[in-house]
DNA sequence: TCGGGTTTTAACGCTTTTTTGACGCCTCAA
DNA sequence: TTGAGGCGTCAAAAAAGCGTTAAAACCCGA
């Protein structure tokens, strides 16, 4: 999951860059507009946050520009709270518009929600309820208590998570954990899901089943 | 193009309404969470403006509620400022939050951004008046409740649905379901068929037999 | 080669689902 | 009026799926 922060203002990049790395992004910066098309065409991120006042160029033309051969997901940021900059930004296809001085965390659900509508899922912080998974280092975290668990049981765990309160059917469990030509071994979901009820007894997860159907991931 | 506003206060609504209206939507009202959501089931809007502060029943509640059958865009109107609500909100699916009072030009911006979005792809869910299938979890929900099959029971009625309204003939019936050598079996059928009669008491929806030929799913 | 952790396989009793069989109703035609 | 065929209903029998446990096979670093 690639961010690109296209803003001159080096106080904001900062700020901005330490909170998209804490939710597991890999941040890439430019201080003008030329320069983050450029970044935008050679390193395809998967979001762009871009200021409305650059110094080269103005922002909605930058997104313009982009827009004519990229339909990555935008977040305006400006300090502008003009209604007339604001429809013009979203005229041109942006997603969203924050006007700063604006809240960290606010602005990170606000990426979450266009990067969901985009379809890309959001991986950079597998989460359900109390349990934080890292697909990065795969490594879990339960109640903030770190959670063991062996590679298969992870692979599993994490496909319950990304489908979190939903049914996964069992093909699609074994087809993402054992592979395709493992579809039919369905024992092998019996037992995991064994090892992973035991692992996550005394929260309020469970794994429910469906018979002839599959698992689910559910918060009581 | 059909709006479905959730607000209990009048003048909102009426806003509201001029306002889409002149964009060419079609609009349906709702002045509680509860409505709000029938609406939702039997009109399937391709849009939602909703209100967190409804006399019965709390919106992100309602938002939960709905996010646990449909992906349609959701926008949400608030008096309320607090950070804290907000990410409740983003956390439980919604697409944009917009303060009151709100400039009406730039909540149609948001409105179209957020449904450009959507747009770009469509899921593949069966529904036949208040009944929604989910192919990929393989879940039925009716009335916006999850309604719980056996996966026979859904395999039939899926078939149903695909040609609601239609005759469906035994023969297709038991080869779609039963596969090709269970052809001539009719005495499954109507042993499920009652099962789902049962199931889907209290609807709208009644399947209907004619006699020799097949079965039809219709709404009364 | 050994030892540990991990994955796979096997076996048991249990629950849910599917199939089967039985019975009575209704309709239609002889 | 009566009998045959299709239908709805119910419930028991059979099958399939599930949870659990433990042992066997596997893998990898020491």
């Amino acid at each position: 999951m690639t961010a690109l922060i296209i803003d001159d203002e080096i106080q904001i990049r900062r700020l901005l860059r330490m909170a998209l790395e804490a939710k597991g992004y890999t941040v890439r910066e430019a201080d003008k507009g030329q320069l983050g098309l450029q970044e935008a065409v050679f390193h395809k991120p998967d979001v762009i946050l871009l200021d409305l006042g650059l110094p080269d160029m103005d922002g909605v033309e930058v997104l313009k520009r982009l827009r004519e051969w990229s339909s990555v997901p935008v977040l305006i940021l400006s300090v502008r709270d003009q209604e007339s900059v604001k429809l013009a930004a979203f005229e041109a296809g942006a997603d969203d518009y924050v006007c700063k001085p604006f809240s960290t965390a606010e602005l990170m659900a606000r990426l979450s929600a266009i990067q969901r509508r985009h379809g890309a899922h959001d991986e950079t912080s597998l989460q359900a309820g109390p349990l934080v998974l890292d697909p990065v280092h795969h490594e879990a975290h339960l109640n903030g208590q770190p959670l063991k668990l062996t590679p298969t049981e992870y692979a599993l765990l994490a496909q319950l998570v990304r489908h979190a309160g939903k049914v996964v059917t069992l093909k699609q469990l074994l087809r993402a954990v054992w592979g395709p030509q493992a579809e039919e071994q369905s024992h092998y979901l019996r037992v995991y899901a064994n090892h992973l009820r035991k692992k996550l007894e005394g929260s309020s997860l469970e794994i429910k089943n469906e018979p002839g159907i599959g698992y689910r991931l559910e918060e009581g």
